[in-house]
DNA sequence: CGCTAATATTTAATATGTTAAGTTTTAAAA
DNA sequence: TTTTAAAACTTAACATATTAAATATTAGCG
């Protein structure tokens, strides 16, 4: 009797937003302990692997790179500075640009979560096969270039 | 020359959980401004629609539905009750559950949006094409299912 | 029936997401 | 060059995410 009401109404099940969300949440809920066992969030991990694989950047390019907005971005990295996990300075051509550096310790605490995470990564591409993630991950791409109307 | 200090690093442009979020992320942009729109965050807008498509529900089945934490969902529908749009009341069979419905005025503006949000899927399948986007659809359901390690 | 474990939800504390407004610095127009 | 607009961050305010702990209720067991 409900089935007739709300027959008119779209099937989340095949809304995309919410699939991705729950997809990646699947994922997440492994990826997280690990991350929380060295003590870091899941921004504060993208921010430094980010900063890891690109270089020293400005804070600009790190939020885009690490899909975090800027204002998420300027509490994060004040505390990954605090924490001595990157060092922050102006850049010396444009005093608006901030540029951030991994530190030492920083590099170290990558170092020594990245093989973790791989290893999480592996199990998952063992589970669904290169060719089908790696379908997912074009498609997605493709996806991200949407820009409205 | 920071290409040879980097390249152990692994590629965040093949991350999954990242490239989610992205594509994700970029639906939002045209999605968000719609519920704006009407006063309604992301979130919100997924609990009402979810009740809208499977009618009254308890709150641990609406938060599996819109994939929301249950500590999240608590405050939301706190909200949304006040508000107005959806009422509250404890199962009465099962004290611990707590069922939750549409008012009237909440499928009123259900309906009200559901169009607009519906033109805005309409473009995105338009552009991308129903098969890419079921194949999509279709991947994500069989990542979800992951439970890691 | 009484005790203990498990469930469903809520509250609390800290971190991030989102939008708007504020700062500082640079670029561009008049 | 002076004024004005734009750019890059930061701060602020409110909403949500995440984990842990607290509450209330039900289920199971002896």
């Amino acid at each position: 009797m409900n089935k007739e009401i709300n027959k008119s109404y779209p099937d989340t099940s095949k809304s995309l937003p919410i699939a991705m969300l729950r997809a990646r949440e699947a994922m997440m809920l492994s990826f997280r302990p690990v991350l929380a066992k060295h003590g870091f969030t899941e921004q504060q991990w993208r921010v430094l692997r980010v900063l890891g694989e690109k270089g020293d950047s400005d804070a600009g390019q790190v939020a885009f790179d690490a899909c975090i907005l800027a204002p998420s971005l300027s509490r994060i990295i004040g505390k990954l500075e605090k924490d001595q996990y990157i060092s922050r300075f102006v850049d010396a051509k444009d005093g608006r640009r901030v540029n951030l550096r991994l530190t030492n310790s920083g590099k170290e605490i990558l170092n020594k979560i990245v093989p973790d995470v791989e290893l999480i990564y592996n199990a998952i591409q063992k589970r669904y096969g290169e060719e089908k993630l790696s379908t997912l991950i074009d498609i997605l791409g493709e996806v991200s270039e949407w820009r409205g109307r």
